[in-house]
RNA sequence: CGAGCCAGCCAGACAGUCGCUGCUAGUAUUCUUCAGAAUGCUGGGAGAGGAAAGUCCGGGCUCCAUAGGGUAGAACGCCAGGUAACACCUGGGGGGCGUAAGCCUACGGAAAGUGCAGCAGAGAGUAGACCGCCGAUGGCUUUUCUUUUUCAAUGAAAGGGAACGGCACAGGUAAGGGUGAAAGGGUGCGGUAAGAGCGCACCGCGCGACUGGCAACAGUUUGCGGCAUGGUAAACCCCGUUCGGAGCAAGACCAAAUAGGAAUCCUAUACCUUAGGGCUAUACCUUAAGGUAAGAGGCGUGACCCGCGCUGGAUUCGGGUAGGUUGCUAAAGUUGUGUGGUGACAUACAACGUAGAUGAAUGACUGUCCACGACAGAACCCGGCUUAUCGGCUGGCUCAAUCA
């Protein structure tokens, strides 16, 4: 049985979590429009974190499409993630692009992140927690 | 049917699947102060706007030694009303635009003061003479007449006066031309050398009276004044009215960490009182308790000045950053009906109970339909203004044409 939900614990919540991520990706994909960044974490489940810059998108409306969007990208596809805490970066022109496409784009990179992390499974184990 | 004006309304619809955030009912687990709290599951129901936007005004609410005085500064500016308040709204007045419905209006003061105005032009604010007109009065001058004096005497010379002319030298003139956005009231008649408010009539203007109106203001009313006080105050300014500051990241509560906070103790400046000690001593030095007061500097009172408040070291207790809870949505509420009012609005009754997120919900996909969907996303809450906007609907009105 698949899980599809999205409530609060599948969230990065506050600026320590992000800041946490941040500082400390070992994980990267991207294209020209989005960046996602990516840290292994020990909750046993993926969590979402949104930055959608004003500068990258003017209006309200269109941050908050772009935020739908990729959350309901990563509902869909959070079963395949493993326990990753992953930050979604928007960059300019973002804005321009219109739903199918976004949907497109998120659940390419969903995949390439998905590969790379398994790749770095086999040499895991050495950073699991190095902040007391 | 065409062109237009005003007011109001809608903001794709329906179905299915998968999600998100509150609320509510049931239920399970955990905790415990035994009544709640937290988490999960199931059902029900709710979930962006007309501008949610810009943050441009006004208020509520909250806090800030309580906000006292003065200065500065800012906003507003025809009148009356509405309102919690306003820069908003309603009604009215003046001015402008439009054939009209209607629209626009920063609409106090330029006879307190200061300043500003390119080019053109003679002259631009106590006006001005370039062309033109005149040249009355002076000046020069032709001709004629007249008069006085002198002489060599029907004449001549010198001087004075008058008339008709000429010149355009002094001067007069703001009618006309020309320049300019603007040339210091307009038209006509008289008047004059030519002209001129120089005089008069009418129009206009200013100041009063009267009448109407709460008032702004208006007038086929009336008296006085020849008649400027040119423009610009969204230039300074003057006059009148209003304004304490900051904002939900306000503020309150729970609370890891850390100090800059509170209480206690100590000490420090000056003075006073009481009790005691040193000393010959009422002087001087000193101890304890109590009381009073001042100063400079700094900090705060978020423009400035006055005014006002605070002020050093040790110990103990509290503390309040991360995070959480609250503030947080029932409100100057919405709808309907009645009453009062031209209206904004007020008031009575009835019904309704209408998002509350916080790394930030209100969505995605599929199908069907059509007019093929614009601008755009709540963040404490209201009332406005301004700006953006695909299209559609309803009502009222105006103009033009046609028909009856």
């Amino acid at each position: 049985m698949t899980n599809h939900g999205f409530d609060k614990s599948l969230r990065l919540l506050n600026s320590s979590d992000y800041k946490t991520v941040f500082d400390d990706a070992t994980l990267k994909v991207s294209n020209p429009n989005i960046l996602i960044l990516a840290r292994a974490n020990d909750k046993g489940h993926p969590r979402l974190g949104l930055v959608v810059a004003k500068k990258n998108a003017k209006l309200a409306v269109q941050r908050n499409r772009i935020k739908r969007i990729a959350r309901e990208s990563f509902r869909l596809q959070q079963d395949q993630m493993g326990n990753l805490d992953t930050i979604v970066l928007t960059r300019k022109g973002i804005d321009q692009l219109d739903n199918a496409t976004l949907q497109q784009m998120f659940s390419q990179l969903w995949y390439q992140l998905q590969k790379k992390a398994k790749r770095q499974m086999a040499p895991k184990q050495e950073r699991s927690d190095s902040r007391s």
